[in-house]
DNA sequence: AAGCTGACCCCGG
DNA sequence: ACCGGGGCCAGCT
């Protein structure tokens, strides 16, 4: 039988899988979805692990916009090229034009001009 | 058993 | 933009 921490880290890969190509989510996102709240790190830790090569891993971002790997490392980069394929943009390893999540002042206020 | 270590997140100053 | 502090927790020393 599975243990919860397999289950977790499923339910994890699910959420991964589930974002739809040339879109992103934050780690917390993910890990919302994947019925975890508050368990970004989690959803990083699974990550870092798997070795599925079909995972749509580049599209999962830090809740800010920006790639989680420091610029000029390799795997940075190779998210940055993953991403542009799918027409994704990214500028200062940052991706624009996509929310990864409305914050509250908009959901009350509305989006800003 | 007790610390450390992360592809993190949110709030405040 | 930068820094600190608290949450989160599986896997390794």
């Amino acid at each position: 039988m599975k243990t919860p921490a397999e289950r977790h880290r499923d339910a994890i890969l699910r959420a991964v899988r589930a974002i739809p190509r040339g879109q992103v989510a934050g780690y917390g996102e993910v890990a919302r979805r994947a019925g975890l709240p508050g368990r970004a790190r989690l959803a990083a830790k699974v990550l870092s692990g798997n070795e599925d090569a079909k995972l749509p891993w580049h599209r999962v971002l830090r809740s800010d916009g920006r790639i989680a790997f420091p610029m000029g490392s390799p795997e940075h980069d190779e998210q940055v090229q993953r991403l542009r394929a799918e027409g994704v943009i990214v500028e200062g390893g940052r991706v624009r034009g996509q929310r990864p999540a409305a914050d509250l002042d908009t959901l009350v206020w509305g989006p800003p001009d």
